[in-house]
DNA sequence: GAAAAAAGTTAGTCGGTCTAACTTTTTAAT
DNA sequence: ATTAAAAAGTTAGACCGACTAACTTTTTTC
């Protein structure tokens, strides 16, 4: 028998592991399933074991508590993120108003299809936002949206600072996202458009001065 | 000796009392307090149970659940958050620029000191946002904001629709609340001053046509 | 003034996180 | 190759907090 190393752990059948293999992997990917389907609130790191066919003890062997255990499925939850704007603005057009916009939308879409995650991300926790890799992934994916912005700022001879430019866009579409998924405008504006509400807000955020 | 009506409860000494008098009103006193403190995440309806001095057993006399304490929460929270954003107005002047700007300090103001309440009043919990009560205030709070806005487009001439204004409004200074308090701004812009950010960028949002 | 309703109590269940003590497998040293 | 140590599982149970059941005391009503 070969020495049965990470990677060929699921070429043996699992009922003859004692050892998981990669429990802290799974145990992420279980975590992240369940936020995205129960939230953060609802979620038991007791179903993740299950999940993951171990003990409720099993995972103290890898994470401090469940809490270390969210903050890897919220830096997950930013590459995603990252993953999606990026796409998002280079389908649209790096450097153009329509790439702009494209991210503020993505932002948006992201926030309501992945509404649990969106919320843990972002959210309250205050234990959770000092964890390392979750303040580095936030700032990576904020970094893309400077970096557009300045794209964009070159191209179309906008001057200003793109940082304070890109503050000002994320202020607004995440003012937008908290809003639309929290059903706060649903009692006050059921039938509000939000990216309608983007569209036409964008182009006069994007203006250095004030016009 | 008189009947003990929920008005003279006061005047009998506590001790004596084996009914409470108004447990009920006492519950969201105490609540309302500890979740201002500790935030509804920590929140523990046994601390508040202790804090007005009956066994734990005894909310559920007046109350669903846990969950129905908060939303009376909530509804406090509103009321308080209108209070400080109709003080604002007037003392800024209704219908002037000044006005409406004061009301987006103020609501950040509210953020920042009532965090913890904030979060609660805004945030995640799904069940908590049907209830009754709650859609009330939440609504009477944004109402304000709508009317405060068509008194400013009366008097300063600008046509739109107050209610489109004012969720544009609303989206931006949610969000500039919501990122200061999550701390999100602090690792991508930590000297960040959201009181000038709004200053700055509601004239642009006031505009009924973008520019 | 007795019966019913309201509002407390104590005792205990249940669900979920986390710890302690132990067992099995894997790795490393000689 | 053996064996000691380290790593990664296990079971059992402590603890905590929401909630329930059954009972008691006070207040209201007729």
């Amino acid at each position: 028998m070969t020495t049965p190393s990470n990677a060929d752990a699921a070429e043996i059948p699992p009922k003859s592991r004692y050892h998981h293999g990669d429990l802290k992997e799974a145990m992420v990917l279980a975590s992240y399933d369940l936020v995205r389907r129960d939230g953060a609130e609802n979620f038991k790191l007791s179903d993740a074991c299950h999940q993951a066919g171990v003990s409720t003890a099993a995972p103290y062997k890898h994470f401090r508590d469940r809490n270390e255990v969210l903050e890897l499925v919220i830096a997950m939850g930013f590459e995603e993120m990252t993953r999606r704007s990026t796409m998002a603005v280079e389908d649209a057009g790096v450097g153009t108003l329509a790439g702009i916009i494209a991210m503020g939308h993505a932002y948006v879409r992201f926030a309501v299809d992945e509404q649990r995650l969106f919320r843990l991300m972002f959210g309250q926790h205050p234990v959770l936002k000092q964890a390392s890799g979750v303040e580095e992934d936030g700032m990576k994916c904020f970094g893309n949206v400077i970096e557009q912005v300045a794209f964009y700022c070159q191209r179309q001879n906008v001057q200003g600072d793109p940082k304070t430019i890109a503050i000002r866009l994320w202020t607004f579409v995440h003012g937008a996202a908290s809003l639309l998924i929290d059903e706060d405008y649903a009692k006050v504006a059921p039938d509000l458009d939000v990216e309608a509400l983007i569209d036409e807000t964008t182009p006069s955020l994007l203006r250095a001065d004030v016009c």
